[in-house]
DNA sequence: GTGCCACTTCAAGTCAACTTGAAGTCAAGG
DNA sequence: CCTTGACTTCAAGTTGACTTGAAGTGGCAC
């Protein structure tokens, strides 16, 4: 397969395929010309990739769970680690939701003077809540 | 108060404050020589834009969010519709950690032989899963 | 009065995951 | 055979939220 198959089928830019073969996630069977050319199994492998993105790997991590034979040795420990991971993200992001949707509907007239919105905004200064890099599209 | 005063009570690296001053996200009230000088009320406007990036507000939001005579002028419509945003996340990063808890102890002898697992790979390729930028510490 | 060192400014660096641009190559259709 | 344009490489740029470094300043304990 052409890399521009690869792109449409995936639906990643060539760029990012190119990209992901130099940090060594990806491997081309060989070239016609200079062209890159593709295994079918490649669709699978960028699969297993986004799906540890998903999970919140990165992908120097991700590189590191394949072993050098190229068959992926997941270790199901760093599964479990990683679950608890999202597990504690999870419950984070809900207390941050549970408190914006007070504070969307409080009748209170400024914000600062609703209990609740003064509760989760010390829990955001403690660090109770968190600092995080975001998940989700950048709002505008 | 000293810049070294707030970032102890904030939690904060001076640098951070500094770097929050000119972005116009808190202002000094002065200044004692070169030395920066806060008024008390900086920690609790720390302690909303703490908030607002737990919420997964980017810094130019959150200082569109005070108006110009400094007092937070929060939209509720906005805090909705984050609500909705972070519950979206919440609801794909639930369903990735629990591919990764039946994955960390699926009994196949290769992952990509456990048709559970072959789903959530599905799911995360399709884009279902959805491409995040992540949350919580960069683990190593 | 004087020396120390916490503060200051400003430019540049960092990190991750890509994207973009310039300049070059070459397989294939006409 | 020759043009076309999708591919190639490599370097540099992007974004967001800061951090770091160099060089300078001045408040305050002595």
């Amino acid at each position: 397969m052409d890399i521009s198959v690869v792109a449409q089928q995936s639906g990643l830019p060539a760029s990012t395929l190119r990209f992901y073969e130099e940090k060594g996630l990806i491997a081309s069977v060989g070239r016609r010309g200079l062209r890159r050319l593709y295994a079918s199994g490649v669709l699978e492998r960028l699969a297993l990739i986004a799906l540890g993105r998903s999970a919140g790997f990165s992908l120097d991590e991700i590189a590191r769970m394949f072993a050098p034979d190229g068959h992926p040795r997941i270790d199901r420990r760093r599964l479990a680690d990683k679950a608890e991971e999202l597990d504690a993200t999870i419950r984070r992001l809900s207390a941050m939701r549970d408190g914006l949707r007070h504070a969307a509907v409080c009748p209170a007239p400024s914000h600062m003077e609703c209990p609740k919105f003064r509760r989760i905004v010390r829990a955001a200064a403690s660090g109770a809540i968190g600092r995080t890099r975001r998940s989700g599209r950048p709002s505008k």
